[in-house]
DNA sequence: CCTCCACTGGAAACCTAGGCTC
DNA sequence: GAGCCTAGGTTTCCAGTGGAGG
């Protein structure tokens, strides 16, 4: 008799419910077959890779625009054109599409390029030199050419400060034959460019590709393309899916986070078993997302940053008033360490992930001067209070501490 | 105008854990 | 197994600093 129960709710999931046709055509990696407002970075794009089919080195491109403006469905749909249009035609060409933000590091990107090449390489231990020779015995012995495309580069630009990778990656063509290797970067950040070296940007911008954001009218008309193939009729109407594109609007015109709002809201909807996503699911969504958002970044913190976190909170509720200052928090901080048998770390370090945690938002510091009495960070939450002991009290190790009595609480100042 | 606090934040060195080549 | 490479986190050291109080 179980088994009927369950197979039960398995069919309903493969039936699908009232809500949803296919989830999927909602989601961040799903490229449609239709780009609404984009048909003039296509055929730029398109026009500058064309030459590709015929042997010849593309130019370098660069594209910019912010989040969820379109730039990585339009390189993903006209690059895997190229690539299909490409087996038709004989030259070997290949295509490697890296995302520095998850990737990382110099080496990592590499190892990447490495990896979809076909040639294995270790996570670690290899000189980055090396990795870059594998790369070019292999187009070499190949005769094959190479796109790279990118994506995120600002996030690697930072680490690296020389920009060792991007000036090896711009002079590769001079070790090739025939062969060539073309560069497509693509950044979120528009003012980006500043932290480039005059002679690389001159050589990776040989073109360039702006995506501006999407206004409102038009993405409306991008979820309404999806919202057929993603949800059952009429599920949607029309007001719901006009404040959604004007919600995203506001958030500079980013189609993700429409996407989003309207997966998010259905899935409300589904859980209320109600066959129409209202206004209000949307509005929920919203909050939802937000909450979502930093309930990950607090939860997959590393252990001294939520410890750090937690005393930022206890002093939050024992002194309201006076704001907190590196210095208590370095005290109160290595109180818990102590309470738990754990080695504090330095006053440098913790500093340091009191910075990290500003930049991540979920802490606000901002350097004060008391005269006199020296000069230091005033430290706040920059999450509400209530999320983070929802979070944090789950946590195995730092859940105990929000009973935690600080010892020496610091002085009013 | 000078002092001096309580740090800030840069730089470099160090450590661990991995892996290569010879 | 020595001697080199990598990443990533941390410690050590220290010059620099905004501004209240003398």
């Amino acid at each position: 008799m179980y088994e009927n129960q369950v197979e039960g709710i398995f069919n309903k999931i493969l039936i699908g419910t009232n809500i949803f046709l296919n989830r999927d055509v909602l989601r961040h990696d799903y490229i449609p077959e239709i780009l609404p407002h984009r048909d003039e970075q296509i055929n730029r794009l398109a026009g500058i890779l064309a030459p590709a089919l015929n042997h010849s080195k593309i130019s370098n491109i660069f594209i910019y625009g912010k989040t969820g403006t379109g730039k990585t469905a339009v390189s993903k749909f006209v690059l895997s054109a190229l690539e299909n249009k490409a087996r038709e035609v004989e030259p070997l060409l290949k295509i490697s599409y890296i995302n520095c933000r998850l990737t990382g590091t110099n080496y990592r990107v590499l190892a990447d390029i490495c990896r979809s090449l076909g040639i294995e390489v270790p996570f670690t231990g290899l000189a980055v030199g090396e990795l870059f020779n594998r790369i070019l015995k292999f187009l070499n012995q190949q005769k094959c050419s190479l796109v790279v495309v990118l994506d995120e580069i600002d996030a690697l630009v930072r680490k690296d400060e020389d920009n060792n990778l991007l000036y090896e990656l711009t002079r590769i063509n001079e070790n090739l034959n025939s062969n060539w290797v073309g560069l497509i970067c693509v950044s979120n950040d528009l003012h980006f460019k500043e932290f480039l070296d005059a002679r690389i940007l001159s050589c990776l911008s040989e073109e360039e590709v702006v995506f501006k954001p999407y206004l409102a009218n038009e993405l409306y008309d991008i979820l309404l393309i999806r919202v057929k193939e993603a949800f059952h009729n009429d599920v949607i109407d029309f007001s719901s899916l006009k404040l959604c594109a004007a919600l995203a609007a506001g958030e500079h015109g980013d189609a993700r986070r429409a996407l989003d709002l309207l997966r998010v809201a259905g899935e409300l909807a589904e859980r209320e078993g109600i066959e129409k996503v209202k206004e209000d699911h949307i509005r929920l969504a919203q909050k939802k997302i937000e909450h979502d958002r930093v309930s990950e970044a607090l939860s997959s913190l590393p252990l001294h940053s939520k410890i750090v976190i937690v005393v930022t909170f206890l002093l939050n509720n024992f002194m309201p008033k006076e704001g907190v200052i590196t210095g208590n928090i370095f005290e109160i901080y290595k109180e818990l360490c102590k309470s738990i048998e754990l080695e504090p770390l330095t006053q440098r370090r913790v500093s340091g992930l009191i910075n990290e945690l500003d930049l991540l938002g979920i802490l606000n510091a901002r350097v004060v001067s008391f005269g006199r009495f020296g000069r230091t960070k005033k430290i706040r939450l920059g999450v509400s209070p209530r999320t983070v002991l929802d979070v944090l009290s789950e946590d195995e190790v730092v859940g105990g501490l929000f009973q935690y009595i600080p010892k020496c609480l610091p002085k009013r100042r």
